[in-house]
DNA sequence: AGCACGCCGACT
DNA sequence: GTCGGCGTGCTC
């Protein structure tokens, strides 16, 4: 609307502007956003998604502030094109994003986009054409139109139908798609366009059957399992009691003890309270065993988030968060950036687990961004575990954590006894894994009728091929790790970049043919030993190669369930959420892999490891037992195992990690370099150290090769800094790095906390 | 991240 | 002579 009584050039002086974050990955640090024009139809606020004009084309971005007197030159500003229908994201949620960004260093821009997952949920739901007859003028009928016998079909079935979409037009009436298109240009039929509607679950399913609903039963079923014990209820109560503000609870028990039916009582005071809540889970454990149990106590299943689920879905439960509707949200870290306006809980189940760690794009622990949100947004957070990080144990014990402790399991099931094998002291045949102690507990538990669990983290048949003449090792050319052999697939893969080889027989270094011998055991080459030692066992393998498919994986863990196996040879995906009640004993076939290396957790990822595998034996009403094989029977992991004594075993990690002032006690941060040309990454590593900050309570390290020198044909070096916990390592590396003029095919990363490190 | 602009090799 | 390779730089 143009005033014409107002002086030419007046309403430009108006003109309102609108500074727009985009979710672009530019300018570590820089200011965010940039200024729009705000057309004088449209009606933004801070907080509101815009779409907006960027370079060549147009995206969707966030309004962070509109200025009514803009003092730029306004002519040189774009317009911003159209506004989304949703409300506007909560101002605390924009500073999580705000925190997330400077905590990890990363462009606003980059974890915008983590939040800006489901472009198309800015638009209202899509229409669809339903079709039906039109109103014909006086005197007119269908009958006086002589129309092909197709079209009588069709206006035939609409006479007493409801207006329907052409596909089940179609379908229905057997005609075609096309016949009806040309029937509604004939205006023989008539159309309008309805939203679909959303395929999103009603939780208020759930309020209706929880309001008035006995105190701790959600459900009128009364089935077992949906009753708490004391333990619980009063954790639970507690929890409750504890308010709505930011506070962390521990919630600390063993496998089993019944951690989640615990927060599933707090989950359903929230939802009648008509609140959200997040429950986070890593990757591998959102198992069809969970929702289940969700299921079972919900009477309905749980909102399912993580990258494999359909756009439809994605879309419906983006615009439900931010929309405020009630809801629980199961999902693994990406779910942690979902828009939600009605947020009033957060669990982070299983928060030891390495897999929270986010390793590319921006790097970031889930558990750790999950309690910024939490504090940011003045709610609570459940952190739940049998075995807790170091990070929360530490938190715990000097009081900024509550810490709640289920000691029962359920009903009759007792923890597995634990012992060690030393395997010094047995004598072991070439080419076998399965020491006599162990045979022996086999047959014994095979002679019961009862399952074992063989656990060897290794995928494959064999983890190095080395040549019998040169001694020249296999490993991936674009990558510097070694070529698994699997031999069900009958290739040599890369287990860093997925890069696979026919087998190779011949060493292609020394050009001695058939010299190539494969050395150690994976779980496909122990299942070659137990056919050999237990011909009469029933087996099966328990990895993310052999249960790749969906329909295999279902079927492999109903004949573990129906007791159709003896011998389960499983990675740690056996390990991690599956309950098997006939499984009496686990066999750690070798309880070192993993506590090898320079890495700061490894000792603490070992010890959880292992006790969540021992943990699957004896979770019926029968009691289990867990054999570790170990060359190392005196290492702290293995004899705190052996005890039972998980709180000694922390403590000593924790007074490890304090004298030599490593997380959580001091701070670490890793620079990660990559290019795929090496002799500019060295230059540019060179120069950086050369730039390294000199404070005396800062060492710097490096720059060194990564750990993995090579990723995808990508050379990798790293500098590696470590800090009291009082300095803002963050300002010290944004000072460094912007000292150093980086080439732009050499890209950088910083990982704030990092987790494998040499 | 994407997309355009720009400067060097094998081809209708 | 052009089409197209991907290095470099910019996006209000």
């Amino acid at each position: 609307m143009l005033d014409i009584s107002a002086p030419s050039g007046a309403h430009i002086a108006k003109q309102k502007s609108a500074r727009i974050a985009v979710p672009l990955p530019i300018g570590r640090g820089a200011p965010i956003g940039y200024d729009y024009i705000v057309p004088d139809d449209l009606d933004v606020a801070a907080g509101q998604f815009v779409e907006v004009p960027v370079g060549t084309r147009l995206m969707w971005g966030l309004c962070l502030s509109v200025n009514e007197a803009p003092e730029i030159e306004i002519n040189k500003l774009k317009e911003i094109h159209r506004i989304s229908d949703l409300p506007a994201l909560q101002d605390t949620n924009i500073q999580f994003l705000e925190q997330v960004a400077r905590w990890t260093l990363s462009p606003f821009g980059a974890v915008l986009r983590m939040m800006q997952s489901v472009p198309s949920a800015f638009l209202p739901p899509p229409t669809e054409q339903v079709y039906h007859l039109p109103t014909l003028s006086d005197g007119m009928s269908f009958d006086d139109m002589q129309l092909s016998p197709a079209r009588q079909h069709i206006i035939r079935f609409l006479q007493d139908a409801p207006p329907v979409t052409a596909s089940i037009l179609a379908r229905e009436s057997g005609v075609s798609s096309s016949t009806i298109k040309a029937m509604h240009k004939a205006g023989q039929l008539s159309s309008w366009h309805q939203s679909k509607p959303e395929v999103i679950p009603d939780m208020s399913v759930v309020l209706a059957e929880t309001s008035g609903a006995d105190e701790h039963k959600l459900t009128a079923s009364g089935e077992a399992g949906l009753n708490l014990t004391s333990d619980q209820h009063d954790i639970a109560r507690n929890i409750i009691a504890a308010g709505d503000g930011f506070h962390v609870h521990l919630l600390d028990g063993v496998t089993g003890s019944g951690k989640t039916e615990t927060y599933f009582d707090v989950v359903r005071a929230k939802l009648a309270a008509g609140k959200q809540v997040l429950i986070l889970l890593p990757e591998i454990a959102l198992t069809k065993g969970f929702q289940d149990r969700f299921a079972q106590w919900f009477g309905m299943a749980p909102l399912i988030w993580h990258s494999a689920i359909t756009p439809a879905v994605k879309r419906a439960v983006w615009r439900a968060s931010i929309t405020g509707k009630p809801m629980v949200v199961v999902g693994a870290r990406s779910a942690l950036f979902l828009p939600f306006s009605n947020l009033d809980l957060i669990i982070v189940d299983e928060e030891h687990d390495g897999a929270f760690k986010q390793e590319d794009q921006v790097i970031y622990h889930a558990r750790d961004m999950a309690v910024l949100r939490a504090k940011v947004q003045n709610i609570p957070v459940i952190l739940s575990t049998a075995t807790p990080s170091l990070e929360s144990w530490v938190n715990m014990q000097q009081g900024r954590y509550s810490h709640w402790q289920l000691t029962a399991r359920y009903g009759d099931a007792k923890l597995p006894n634990l012992s060690a094998i030393d395997m010094r002291t047995v004598s072991q045949a070439r080419g076998t894994w399965i020491s006599d102690p162990l045979a022996k507990a086999i047959e014994e538990t095979l002679a019961a009728g009862e399952q074992t669990l063989l656990y060897l983290n290794r995928r494959g048949y064999a983890p190095m091929a080395v040549c019998g003449s040169c001694g020249d090792r296999l490993i991936c050319y674009q990558c510097d790790s070694l070529l698994v052999t699997h031999r069900l697939a009958g290739r040599q893969i890369c287990h860093h970049c997925g890069i696979a080889q026919p087998v190779q027989k011949d060493c292609k270094s020394c050009n001695e043919p058939d010299s190539m011998q494969l050395v150690g055991p994976g779980v496909e080459r122990l299942a070659e030993e137990v056919l050999i030692r237990f011909p009469e066992a029933r087996f099966s393998i328990f990895s993310s190669d052999a249960l790749a498919s969906k329909t295999v994986a279902e079927e492999t863990l109903r004949s573990i369930t129906d007791g159709e196996v003896d011998i389960i040879i499983g990675t740690q995906m056996a390990a991690k959420g599956h309950h098997f009640p006939n499984l009496t004993l686990v066999g750690v076939v070798d309880g070192d892999l993993g506590l090898q290396g320079g890495d700061l957790r490894a000792a603490e990822r070992t010890f959880q490891m292992l006790m969540q595998v021992a943990g699957r034996a004896g979770r019926g009403k029968k009691p289990g037992r867990a054999l570790i094989q170990t060359n190392a029977p005196d290492h702290p992991v293995i004899t705190a195992l052996q005890a039972g004594d998980r709180d000694s075993f922390l403590d000593q990690e924790v007074a490890a990690r304090k004298a030599a002032q490593m997380p959580p006690f001091g701070r670490l941060a890793a620079l990660i370099l990559t290019d795929t040309d090496f002799s500019r990454l060295e230059q540019t590593a060179q120069l950086l150290g050369k730039a390294a900050p000199a404070f005396q309570s800062v060492s710097i390290f490096g720059p060194a090769p990564a750990p993995i020198a090579q990723i995808r044909g990508r050379h990798r070096i790293r500098f590696l800094i470590s800090a009291p916990r009082a300095v803002d390592i963050q300002k010290i590396l944004m000072d460094w790095t912007a000292s150093v003029k980086i080439p732009a095919a050499t890209r950088l990363q910083i990982d704030i906390d990092p987790y494998s490190f040499l």
